[in-house]
DNA sequence: CTCGGTGCAAATGCTTTGCAATGTC
DNA sequence: GACATTGCAAAGCATTTGCACCGAG
């Protein structure tokens, strides 16, 4: 979407800190992150750094995400064992997750009844929350017409 | 609860499989996970089992904690990097998370109409559910407090 | 007796860390 | 210059696997 508009975000939160630097890496994994379509792995975002031609270190990659992370522009799922994936979280509204466990597709919804839901539970439990994930773990259509 | 009853799911669901077998450590492992309350990791489970004399490998933990998984007997979750959480599904009704980052408390919640919510969600996009889990994570009253 | 299950230790795969070199402020 | 950040490779950690032995059916 908008990059001039995810850089000022990141490049306030370095700044604010009053401690983390503006670092070359950082910017060109923040292109590299604006660039994907749906969720990412670390593996495939670092894969399309170096061929892209961006000199960077994994750990940098990792240590990255999780900057972006708290200034919002990514979110970080866990969708099962040994699979951590990523997606740009830049002006797109809050959303959920069907896993299908037959061809492994994710599909996203959103849901205005459940941020309701939230708010109650919230409230009841003097709960004060950050960030809500919804997965509801299945078979897709799709796999349901094959099998 | 009514730890026959558990031993029975388990028994039927080995039986009906054809192939796999009734082991010792298969029953002392769901024993100790129907010892528990609340949620528990490997570590904890493995470490309840040696001092308690049953001499089991983690691996058998490991193989044994899926195949309860796969009768219903205990669920899994994964709240957080490089820690799964389990906890006995044993006539327990479906319920979710409150997690809290501050204290790491886990409260339960159990609530109607977010099984309304799926339903439709799962009919409009044709996917047929399998599990849920629906997690929100925040602070907690008591660390609200406290800060 | 046959094959599935077990324990052990080594392997795996993702993520983090330690440290010297580098670059920002 | 001071010190955060980087790259690299090695370490960590939860979980899995390979294999020889054991034991259920």
């Amino acid at each position: 979407m908008d990059t001039q508009a995810a850089h000022d975000i990141l490049k306030h939160h370095l700044k604010s800190s009053g401690k983390l630097r503006i670092t070359a890496e950082r910017f060109a994994i923040l292109d590299a992150v604006l660039q994907t379509k749906g969720h990412f792995d670390v593996e495939a975002l670092y894969y399309r750094l170096i061929t892209g031609g961006v000199r960077v270190s994994k750990a940098t990659v990792y240590n990255t995400l999780e900057l972006l992370q708290e200034c919002g522009l990514v979110s970080k799922y866990r969708f099962a064992e040994n699979m951590s994936r990523y997606e740009k979280a830049f002006g797109r509204p809050q959303h959920h997750h069907l896993i299908c466990l037959s061809c492994g597709d994710i599909i996203e919804f959103v849901n205005d009844k459940l941020e309701l839901i939230k708010d109650d539970v919230c409230a009841e439990q003097e709960f004060v929350p950050q960030s809500t994930t919804l997965q509801i773990f299945g078979t897709c259509s799709k796999c349901t017409k094959k099998g």
